[in-house]
DNA sequence: ATGTAGACTTGCATATTGCAAGTGACTCAT
DNA sequence: ATGAGTCACTTGCAATATGCAAGTCTACAT
């Protein structure tokens, strides 16, 4: 079994249709809030508020591996456990979710106001890898 | 039938999460893409090179409508034809698709740079009704 | 009458999602 | 030294969504 990880076929040149190619879904993004907000371990995620199951979280931590958008590190042996960061081009979405987390809360009745830390980080704030 | 437009249980009221349950998938910014570059009939949508799926694009058109982010509107009787143009609420859009089309740019090898007009544009100078 | 165009709908196969339960490695309390 | 618990997953399976091809309906064009 190849492990599901295969090498994606852009359905055009298209920025945005390209980067949906990698982010459209439902929870791919939302990891990667997660991960903005300092997550990073497996059950962190699991533990969110929108209560993604396992084995879709397991799925989109490996893609989002396999497209260098997060990192996985084992921090310690006996067990071994993993925790997850996000690589520069993963930091690198702070701007997309900060303007999609402030149109939500414009235009999505009920939702909540981004935190100010949050909307005035830049990439290079946020906890990475390398 | 009930039409296949069901009011959306959000699946928390984080901004983003909120946001992505309205377009969290692989086709709805790639219809909005095309409304702010100025296409506005069904045929245009099927045109793009993304090849979207008719029997999607009449779901998604119906989705977007229902979540108030374009508006339907016949632009001729006999035979009625229709066209679609992004409400204030998708225009609002513009910032997340300009973010998003930078980030594809800089991350993903052989997509395009985006047109500065692009770049530059606000969302009231975008084409829209009302 | 025949053909073409626009805006869809329908049928059906495949793929993705979601839920529940299970697994394996280890730790800790009794 | 069992037994219970935690973590990071995997597996099975049903429900839903996606993708492809073909069909429909109305109207205009020849």
């Amino acid at each position: 079994m190849s492990k599901e990880v295969d090498v994606p076929a852009f359905r055009s040149q298209c920025p945005v249709a390209a980067s949906l190619d990698l982010l459209g879904d439902k929870w791919s993004l939302v990891i990667v809030r997660d991960l903005m907000i300092g997550k990073r371990k497996y059950k962190d995620f699991q533990d969110s508020p929108e209560g993604i199951p396992t084995n879709i979280l397991a799925n989109r931590l490996r893609k989002l591996e396999g497209d260098g958008i997060i990192e996985k590190r084992p921090y310690q042996e006996k067990p071994v456990r993993y925790e997850y960061a996000l690589t520069r081009k993963g930091a690198d979405l702070l701007p997309v979710l900060q303007q999609l987390a402030l149109w939500g809360h414009k235009h999505i009745p009920g939702s909540w106001s981004p935190p100010d830390w949050f909307l005035n980080a830049k990439p290079g704030d946020l906890p990475q890898e390398k």
